[in-house]
RNA sequence: GCCGGGAUGGCGGAAUUGGUAGACGCAGCGGACUCAAAAUCCGCCGCCAGCGAUGGUGUGGGGGUUCGAGUCCCCCUCCCGGCACCA
């Protein structure tokens, strides 16, 4: 064995012997509890990053510490390889998205092994490939016979100058990233998913996972936005509209009823629609608000607009009529789209009426106030007309002098619950008698009542996209959508085609769309969509356990290894990701392929790994992204990046945000430099100790010299103790018998047997790995300390290397699978389990306890472990710089908290 | 805009239940070894004042609760993630 750490040696005939010997491949049958630990499959971009370097550390360093607590461990790997930058790679480089991903999945799996994960790789699976998505595309059609899929249209980004629909990430500013066209909203029919079916079900299921982040369940619970509410109908006033009916809005505030002064439809609506019809100039304006992306984010930032209708509805509770107007911040795609708008009680409302000179009609009295007199609220009764006559009524404080109105701007406070005035019969109750007595009073009317609704959407699976899996439908102008039939599946994906950005290459081959009718025989079109890449992602982690099955989606065994014992994967997921496979395992459940109701029971959502930006910015708006290795960074004094140029030509690029490593923003950094030059057993070592995993990392490469020193150190004083002669390990367990221990030997043993507990901690219950590696390192120290070269301290350090092997093979698994051997004759790490604690090593005879004065730090006492409070306050009391700090002052309380402290207070 | 997080020395971070702020590591400084350098080993290292003993101050900013706050409460600033077609 070598002297010298090398890990280019050690590490690749490891390797080879795992896999040689089939080490990690895992079958059903042990007598071990199962564990099956996963992390999210990467997209294939090309090269590994370092986000992926820490996602797959943190999935081995947990598979190989259960591996030593005794379970039966399953890490399988995968491909999430259907998705767009395969098609942006065609049309940058004129290379097949399949060649393209095939070539991408052969070098970071190749990446990945050379990492040493624990991987059973005869699982691996990839999403482009028939034999996987066939099954997607089976359920597809299970689900559509049951009609949990369905069709309708929906509002797209659209690009007039390629014709094609572009991603949100796709449009920047507002124009299309390719052609730099003005996008538009289109509306196209897509295949959607009935995922609100599942809705009380996806948020009461988040109370029986307790071991996922509470963040991730809050976001989840949020995103499906169960509330309570009412839904109120305004009819037509048919004088203006020329038309009976309703507007239907939703509210949350029932309460606030008799507050509304307008409605706002979305662009998208009938009545804005049928407006428009004698409105040349709310035709210009709701064509305006077609412009631009769908995007949520835009929608919401963008500066509210509004116009007047012209049109009326009747109030349904006192007959007033009131204004009906189009405004941008109305989303169709949300309840009703349509919103009634009290603007003395909601910001957005608020902000739209102090713009456009509309009526601000208090009618809630905010639980912290009064109004400020009695004859006001007479007053009140009236509508004030426009801003400039809204100055009452006037509010004051009941626990403070303040005094506000609503000329004085939105104060946060208009928008809570409180006592209702100013509303006739309703005038005095509060939230909950209010929010009753209305809803009811409307069902009086048959103008609404109460209703509960959520924020969840169903899912549009749709897109307009080659490299993706097809949507498995035969259009027939005779029988309409049919489903191919089971023995026709898979729908091909041809690989063969050419990408151009215009258009979808699927529609433009007939050899892929010309096909007959199933249920007639005459001729028909093949549905050219394919399905959202999420869909392949929502069951991945179950084909993993029947990964060759041929003859079905899954069988028996994912019925061994599911639930997921612990999924790793980034924060970015906390929602959609999450939210989809949830979704997804119900509705295997459902078709009887599974048993358990949730997909993942422990969740460790890792933070990003973050990196500066650097790019140029064209005048038709385009931007080229330039990746950090590319760049040449000057600091200012302060060592802050100051400016930046590409090495290529030495000309100027622009710093941009620090974010989340991506293909898009072209910043994330290759780990494969790192690896050549320190080994994988530093690479893990260095990215578990930078951060913990829970927490994002802007990347630096300072500190892996540290990282690599330390590996070095262990190896080092390894092997130095294996020269000067076998020794066993000093062990509790062999009974009385032993010399006495040095009090030296005795603090090693207590701090070794203190880190088999911290550690064990730290891997399991915490999953800080920051902190376990500097325990370790902590040891090491010790052991460099110790100036004790007897017979008995060989023992007690023998027993501690290989406690410490033990402890950091999960991280650093070559460098500690190498030495094991030569540590411990005729044995191997493969063979051990995670170290036994011994409590009587545990105990200390004297505590050192800290002494303060007025809750400052003092001076320490040391004090029997039996102490009693007296002996405690008297050494503490006679403490020379305590004395000085009383100086003379008798103590007035004095604080013991046991072990710790004393705090006497003057 | 909305939802969820975060901010601690020159840097990454530690402090697990309200109880010694800065573990462990990086960088830096001083020393040993060396012809020299690298590597290695030993020591110092929040800031201010002081020769020192020591004292003051300090966890993004402002307020509060407490004998005691990085940790709990209220307000604010900046940064990161998500917002349904990036994955």
């Amino acid at each position: 064995m070598h002297t010298q750490y090398s890990p280019q040696n050690i590490e690749p005939v490891i390797q080879q012997r795992w896999e040689d010997q089939h080490t990690f491949h895992v079958d059903e049958n042990s007598s071990q509890p199962k564990y099956y630990c996963l992390s999210m499959f990467p997209y294939p971009s090309g090269k590994l990053h370092m986000g992926h370097v820490r996602n797959y550390t943190i999935g081995d360093v947990l598979a190989r510490f259960h591996r030593l607590q005794g379970f039966h461990v399953m890490q399988p790997m995968g491909w999430d390889a259907f998705g767009l930058p395969a098609e942006n790679a065609a049309i940058k480089h004129g290379v097949p998205p399949a060649a393209w991903t095939y070539d991408n999945i052969a070098h970071m799996r190749n990446q990945l092994k050379r990492l040493g994960l624990s991987i059973d790789w005869q699982r691996e699976l990839a999403t482009c490939k028939p034999d996987y998505y066939r099954w997607e595309q089976w359920l597809f059609t299970e689900l559509f016979k049951k009609g949990l899929i369905y069709r309708k249209s929906a509002m797209v980004n659209w690009d007039p100058v390629d014709h094609t629909v572009l991603a949100n990430e796709q449009v920047i500013d507002g124009r299309g990233w390719r052609s730099g066209a003005l996008i538009e909203k289109r509306e196209i029919p897509m295949y959607y998913m009935r995922i609100t079916a599942y809705a009380e079900e996806l948020l009461s299921g988040l109370d029986h996972l307790p071991h996922w982040p509470e963040q991730v369940k809050t976001m989840q619970r949020n995103w499906i936005g169960k509330s309570h509410g009412c839904e109120v109908h305004f009819p037509y006033d048919s004088d203006s509209i020329g038309l009976e009916g309703v507007l239907k809005v939703y509210t949350t505030r029932p309460d606030t009823l008799m507050g509304v002064t307008y409605v706002a439809v979305a662009a998208g609506h009938p009545l804005a629609t049928h407006a428009a019809q004698q409105h040349p100039q709310l035709a210009e304006f709701i064509a305006a608000c077609q412009r631009g992306s769908v995007a949520e984010a835009d929608v919401a930032t963008q500066a509210k607009l509004g116009m007047d209708t012209g049109l009326f509805v009747i109030h349904p509770l006192n007959g007033e009529k009131l204004p009906v107007w189009v405004a941008n911040y109305v989303l169709m795609a949300y309840g009703e789209g349509a919103v009634m708008a009290v603007p003395a009680h909601d910001e957005r409302d608020f902000e739209f009426a102090q713009k456009y000179k509309l009526c601000v009609k208090p009618v809630i009295i905010p639980g912290d106030y009064q109004l400020a007199s009695e004859s006001l609220l007479n007053d009140s009764n009236a509508l004030f007309d426009g801003l400039e006559n809204i100055s009452r009524p006037a509010l004051h404080g009941i626990n403070s002098n303040q005094v506000i109105d609503w000329t004085h701007g939105w104060q946060s406070c208009f928008a809570e619950r409180g006592t209702l005035f100013a509303s006739g019969v309703y005038d005095g109750m509060n939230f909950d008698t209010a929010f009753d007595a209305i809803s009811n009073e409307l069902v009086v009317h048959q103008l609404g009542g109460k209703r509960t609704q959520f924020r969840l959407r169903d899912w549009g699976i749709s897109r307009q996209r080659y490299w993706g899996c097809p949507i498995p439908i035969i259009h027939c102008e005779y029988c309409g959508d049919v489903l191919v039939p089971a023995q026709d599946l898979p729908v091909i994906l041809p690989e063969d085609v050419v990408v151009t950005g215009a258009g979808s290459p699927l529609a433009q081959s007939p050899d892929f769309y010309a096909c007959t009718c199933p249920n007639c025989g005459r001729d028909a079109r093949r549905e050219t969509d394919t399905m959202d890449t999420f869909v392949e992602s929502s069951w991945y982690y179950a084909r993993y356990a029947s990964h060759d099955c041929g003859t079905a989606m899954l069988d028996e065994r994912a019925k061994y290894w599911l639930p997921v014992d612990q999924y790793i994967g980034g924060i970015e997921h906390a929602i959609l990701h999450l939210l989809y496979a949830r979704f997804f395992h119900k509705l295997m459940r459902d078709q009887g392929l599974l048993h358990c109701d949730e997909p993942f029971s422990r969740l460790l959502t890792q933070g990003m790994v973050i990196a500066p930006t650097f790019h140029r910015e064209y005048p038709d708006g385009k931007k080229d992204w330039y990746s950090p290795a590319e760049i040449e960074l000057s600091n200012d004094e302060r060592g802050r990046p100051a400016s930046a140029v590409l090495k290529a030509d030495g000309a100027p690029v622009s710093i941009g945000n620090i974010e989340k490593m991506s293909k898009s923003r072209n910043n994330g950094v290759d780990p494969q430099t790192l690896i050549d030059q320190y080994g994988a057993d530093t690479a893990r070592l260095f990215m578990m100790f930078a951060a913990p995993p829970e927490q994002s990392l802007e990347w630096s490469d300072a500190g892996v010299e540290g990282a690599y020193r330390f590996l070095r150190r262990l190896w080092h004083f390894c092997m130095e103790h294996i020269h000067a002669g076998t020794v066993t390990a000093w062990s509790f367990q062999d009974g009385a018998a032993h010399t006495p221990l040095s009090e030296p030997l005795k603090t090693l043993r207590r701090q070794l047997h203190n880190a088999i507990k911290k550690i064990g901690d730290d891997y399991s219950r915490r999953q800080t790995f920051n902190t376990a590696i500097a325990s370790i390192m902590e040891l090491l120290n010790s052991l460099h300390r110790l100036d004790d070269h007897s017979l008995l301290a060989r023992q007690v350090v023998q027993e501690a290397l290989e406690a410490m092997l033990i402890m950091l093979s999960p991280i650093a698994p070559h460098l500690c699978t190498a030495l094991w051997p030569e540590l411990c004759p005729d044995s191997s790490l493969e063979s051990q389990c995670w170290p036994i604690i011994d409590e009587t090593a545990l105990q200390q005879d004297t505590l050192k306890l800290m002494v303060q004065v007025n809750g400052k730090l003092r001076g320490e006492i040391c004090m029997d472990r039996n102490a009693v409070q007296a002996d405690i306050e008297r050494e503490a009391l006679a403490e020379p710089s305590v004395i000085k700090h009383l100086s003379g002052q008798q103590p007035k309380k004095i604080i013991i908290v046991p072990g710790r402290l004393v705090n006497i207070v003057l």
